[in-house]
DNA sequence: ACTTAAGTGCTACCTAGGTAGCTGTACAAG
DNA sequence: CTTGTACAGCTACCTAGGTAGCACTTAAGT
């Protein structure tokens, strides 16, 4: 990355407003941005745990699926929807094994990528770091918890939800990252598949709770959905 | 603790091979021995998330379960069992809020017990911990990618037959962490219910894959078990 | 030795949600 | 304008696995 590019700034105080680098020095940021170099994905670009391991990347914009799946039956499960300040991947960075899990973009992308060694460097002289991924990863930790557990313990009603509340900004009422996602993604968002989802949908609308048009999901009735996530109401 | 206990050394090499406190020294590991305290918990003794955030443990000896439950149907879902070396709660230790987990002893448990207050103040003062903990998570980060995804992509009895499998040592051919686990637990650690879990384990032992006597399996033959697990075959 | 509790095995029933397949529509590309 | 594709909606069917209930057995406590 050029100094003289014309989008450094933008990119340097994208890099300074991400949590995962919370704490590092403006310097050593610059250090950081140098050493990488900007790439554009396209939607539903696809790519697999081994070639994650061998590069580190940071999200400019828009958002990509961490996800895994059957082999066989094709079915997926979505574990993570990571967007603007999110990195990726950073286990394949601790211990350099490729995992199976898939990646794949909901959007175009605008990355900065650098390569594994070198990111390992960079984190090396600046030891504040491993505090800083500390959290991220913990809280990232925390929310796969939830992720483990949801779907032995809540109905796929619940789950759609608990993910449609989990998701809307409280402002302005609408859905953020999860928004313009087809049936089937959702689907895999739950762990379920495109037909229950639809169903539910359907379900969800008959109730008032919310609206729908082709990938977009607005919500009506806030109490109302809170209520069908806390098991308090069947619709 | 007293640096004249009986067992002080004891602990003291419990501690050392610890992949949590991998890299720190002993003259350190000395002085955060000396700022613990020794206790015994019964088993099925029943801890909250909320108490888990005034101190931080140590198993010395014996397993302790994590789960989440519901709390109208009482099923629960176990996400990790820790045994001797590990530690809890590593995430109360970064966030200091209480979540909404349960940990229950699933034996008697020997336990060093420290203060988190003590415990913040020991790692920041020896800050290559960062990087061990950064390991330790990532490597239970890993698996709880696996319970995550498992249940959505995998029947009940293929989920039991890789709970067997990955338990199992290979040596001995004995389970190890889950052994002498009642059905109604197994049910917990992959997602089910006690029934499903018998009605599996009588196929299991009819197609010769193990064998059992109460709260005892034995594995059998390995690589029909693995064939199951794989889903080649269906007893 | 007797009682109580914990654990296992089994039956019978039922429903949430998965599979398959088709139709109609919005939208982008040619 | 036309064609192709992605997406949503819906129907009909089916089964994995959840719920309830009881009998029997082993182990622990008194």
């Amino acid at each position: 990355m050029d100094q003289n590019n014309t989008h450094y700034n933008r990119y340097l105080s994208a890099l300074q407003r991400s949590p995962f680098f919370k704490g590092s020095s403006v310097e050593s940021m610059r250090q950081l941005l140098n050493l990488t170099s900007l790439e554009h994905w396209n939607t539903k670009s696809f790519k697999s745990g081994i070639e994650m391991s061998s590069a580190f990347h940071f999200i400019l914009s828009g958002r990509i699926k961490v996800f895994k799946s059957h082999p066989e039956t094709g079915r997926e499960h979505t574990v993570f929807v990571l967007s603007e300040g999110d990195v990726f991947d950073v286990l394949s960075l601790l211990d350099n094994k490729p995992h199976d899990v898939y990646w794949e973009a909901l959007d175009t992308l605008e990355i900065l990528k650098i390569s594994m060694k070198q990111m390992r460097n960079w984190i090396n002289k600046n030891p504040r770091m491993h505090k800083a991924i500390l959290y991220y990863l913990g809280e990232r930790m925390q929310r796969l918890m939830d992720v483990a557990t949801d779907v032995t313990l809540h109905s796929t009603l619940v789950r759609l939800a608990s993910l449609l509340l989990k998701n809307i900004n409280n402002k302005t009422r609408q859905l953020e990252l999860i928004n313009n996602l087809p049936n089937e993604e959702i689907a895999g968002l739950i762990g379920t598949t495109r037909v229950v989802v639809s169903r539910h949908i359907q379900e969800l609308k008959r109730c008032g709770a919310i609206s729908v048009s082709r990938k977009q999901i607005n919500v009506n009735n806030l109490e109302l959905l809170l209520s069908i996530a806390e098991e308090k109401y069947i619709p």
